[in-house]
DNA sequence: ACTACGAGACTTTTT
DNA sequence: GTCTCGTAGT
């Protein structure tokens, strides 16, 4: 049986592509990781390529893992050669292989955010930088942005005195990586784009190579990301790139979905492909979310549409508070079980984590099974960064950030102060905590407390030991002894709340022993690096009860790629989805509206939207507004369960939002409203003069808005007393 | 050196 | 409401 075998037109098209650079538009549930997958077993097997000329590049681990799998159902060959995997692992893998070239050590670590912000904060504590004025995760963020766009602080420009300064931390920054041999992940990316332009036999190599390059998500790349796409490709290899702008729900964190526009013209790409078919969804579902995306202007333009049935209208219910609205999600997914759909094939999504505590606790009142996705992953739990941390010093003593989190855990009588005078005679002899700590032994200088240094003795001690007899030893074996050596394992078995550490100290030992079976190729030196490298780069799926039958509970995000019979979206109210903070932010209104769309689109039979008057909402009481995603849906797909569909009897709103674009929207549907001001609306102030509401709360002579105004800032206004005029 | 308590934050997140 | 962080107290 043919692999090409099933597919539709347009997807055949796509698959069976001539040698040529090409984008496809692909919309939700249209097929495009069967597209790109078959894409690869397709070129293998015509012999227009060998598994070694292909490169494919994915958004998350899972993602690189599926295409494999996939690849290795339809072929039989050995997938262990081929270049699969995200912008993060190729590079990771492209260093490690050219270290030297690319001015790294060679077991360089991956600090994931914390670390990083960690070693931000000691940086900033090292030139005492006052950190009101300039806030660590501030000058995190300004550093992992000023990365994505490729530039390193030379190259950065800065307008103003703020900036500046910034920019100078984000130069000591760099420097301070580099003396203790760790690396951010952009620097993963920013790193292996330098060496590929300026070595130009390596990139004559990888060029000749990779001669078809394909990308999964090509809409939530960021420029640097793009242009190391650029690079590899150079003038004569293809890339295939797959996408949805529509599905773009990444910006916050340096995606670009220009990247989609100008990819034609860099590319050279001759074809644009849609895939417009969906697999997914009844009609009803498609059309709504097609009404809603309607209302972005700057898209490509694509329609989604089934051959399936129509399917059955919207729900939609109104509750009175945030716990009816829970209760309301509860009973129906009662009902649903008992016709036989399986929790696990319902989705309650929510816009931000904090509305999950609300649902966790309904669900269990109701002794409902339920899994929460997100939250904190395998490694990054406490007890595993620090038997982690005891794993880098074994690689590399050198390394800071891990002598900081674990030089006095377990406690070993090393208090801020013998730290401190360690620090400060780092910094003067311009070498790490581990060569400070050593000289300090060695010599036996300074008249400090004998306890003190009998701390710091201890620890080296501690770890000198561990290096040797680790070295010989098998990577699980390694693992057990820093564990037991450190003392870790004391230290929780002495803890009431230990037992779960303990457990997952023991699933690491299995994680590093299921990785040395998976990998069984390098030396063991290198190993252990690597494996440290997978600990960062993986943050790790591992939660317990994975194939229990139990309700998925997710944020709108983590939902992307995924779908459901049932989807339950909750808290559909203005300043929570859309979120407050997007309503300020240049492109954030649209940016939730794909969000919305992407919610949507993850149902395949039915789907409920709910919102609530009432909820509590950072220890407060908030009276909410219908979202207004709420009335960009046609009114004649939607069964309200328990309210009206207002458009005949309530008022017109005062200052009802509606761009001028949406006149072409079907007849949209009207919520009752609790104010005559709506969150999104411009308004005139007297005083503060013109602002947007970012915020509504209380009703009658209770009633409050929250205004940003352009030049007074954001100010919370009365109602009652306060001249407002609609602008 | 360690622990306890209070102030302030608090969208989304993969790597 | 709940978590994290920093300082003051033991």
């Amino acid at each position: 049986m043919s692999i090409l075998s099933g597919l539709n037109p347009e997807q055949l098209k796509a698959v069976t592509l001539p040698k040529r650079s090409a984008l496809v538009l692909a919309g939700a549930g249209s097929g495009k990781t069967r597209v790109l997958t078959t894409r690869i077993a397709w070129l293998i097997q015509t012999r227009q390529a060998s598994p070694l000329n292909v490169l494919a590049v994915t958004f998350t681990n899972k993602a690189a893992r599926e295409m494999l799998a996939r690849i290795s159902a339809m072929l039989p060959i050995n997938t262990h050669g081929m270049w699969v995997g995200t912008f993060h692992g190729l590079c990771n893998r492209l260093l490690r292989a050219h270290y030297r070239e690319a001015g790294l050590p060679q077991l360089f670590q991956i600090m994931d955010s914390a670390d990083q912000l960690a070693l931000i904060k000691r940086l900033m504590k090292g030139l005492n930088v006052d950190d009101e004025k300039y806030p660590a995760k501030q000058l995190q963020y300004f550093i992992n942005d000023a990365k994505e766009q490729g530039l390193r602080a030379a190259q950065v420009e800065t307008l103003d005195d703020f900036s500046c300064k910034l920019n100078e931390l984000y130069a000591a920054y760099d420097e301070l990586c580099q003396r203790e041999g760790v690396v951010d992940f952009a620097e993963l990316l920013l790193r292996s784009h330098e060496l590929l332009s300026r070595s130009k036999p390596l990139r004559e190599h990888y060029r000749g190579r990779f001669q078809h390059i394909l990308v999964d998500e090509l809409q939530d790349t960021s420029r640097l990301q793009y242009l190391w796409l650029k690079l590899l490709a150079g003038p004569d290899n293809t890339v295939f790139a797959v996408g949805d702008d529509d599905q773009s729900i990444y910006a916050f964190r340096g995606a670009s979905a220009t990247n989609m526009l100008s990819f034609e013209s860099d590319f050279g790409a001759a074809t644009v492909i849609k895939l417009e078919q969906n697999y997914r969804s009844h009609a009803n579902i498609l059309d709504v979310a097609n009404a809603l995306i309607r209302h972005n202007k700057a898209r490509l333009g694509k329609n989604l549409w089934t051959a399936e049935g129509q399917g059955e209208l919207l729900r939609l219910y109104r509750a009175v508070n945030d716990i009816e609205e829970a209760g309301f999600i509860v009973e129906e997914a009662n009902a649903l079980a008992a016709e036989g759909i399986n929790l696990s094939d319902i989705a309650v999504l929510y816009r931000s984590n904090a509305q999950s505590r609300l649902l966790e606790h309904a669900l269990f009142s109701a002794a409902i099974p339920y899994r929460v996705y997100g939250g904190l992953r395998f490694f990054e739990r406490q007890e595993v960064k620090h038997a982690l941390a005891y794993l880098r010093l074994v690689a590399n003593p050198d390394d800071d950030g891990a002598v900081l989190r674990v030089i006095n855990f377990p406690l070993r009588g090393i208090g801020s102060r013998s730290l401190a005078q360690l620090q400060e005679q780092a910094l003067e002899q311009r070498c790490s905590l581990w060569q400070a700590a050593l000289r300090r032994v060695e010599n036996k200088v300074s008249g400090n407390d004998p306890v003190q240094r009998k701390g710091i003795e201890g620890f080296v001690a501690l770890i000198e030991a561990m290096r040797s007899t680790c070295s010989g030893l098998a990577l699980p074996e390694v693992i057990e002894q820093v564990i037991e050596q450190s003392g870790l394992r004391r230290h929780y078995q002495g803890q009431k709340d230990g037992a779960d550490r303990l457990d997952n100290l023991g699933e690491l030992t299995n994680a590093a022993a299921t990785f040395v079976n998976e990998n069984p190729e390098p030396s063991a030196q290198n190993l252990l690096a690597d494996f440290l490298a997978h600990a960062a780069l993986e943050a790790g799926e591992h939660q317990a009860g994975e194939g229990a039958d139990a309700l998925q509970l997710m944020t709108v995000h983590s939902a992307k790629g995924l779908e459901f019979h049932t989807v339950f979206i909750s808290g559909l109210e203005e300043g929570l989805f859309p979120h407050e903070q997007s309503l300020v932010e240049a492109g954030g209104l649209e940016e939730e509206r794909r969000l919305m769309y992407v919610a949507l689109t993850r149902a395949r039979r039915r789907l409920y939207l709910s919102f609530s008057q009432e909820r509590m909402l950072h220890g407060q009481t908030r009276y909410g507004i219908a979202s207004r995603f709420l009335g960009e849906i046609p009114i004649d797909l939607i069964k309200p369960v328990n309210c009206s569909l207002s458009n005949e009897t309530s008022e017109p709103l005062v200052g009802e939002l509606k761009p001028a674009h949406l006149d072409t929207a079907p007849a949209a549907f009207n919520i009752e409203a609790w104010s005559a001001w709506r969150v999104g609306q411009n308004v005139l102030h007297p005083k503060f003069g013109a602002g947007v509401i970012v915020n509504a709360e209380g009703r009658g002579s209770d009633a409050r808005v929250q205004v940003n105004f352009h030049k007074a800032g954001v100010k919370w206004l009365a109602l009652e007393y306060a001249k407002l005029t609609a602008a």
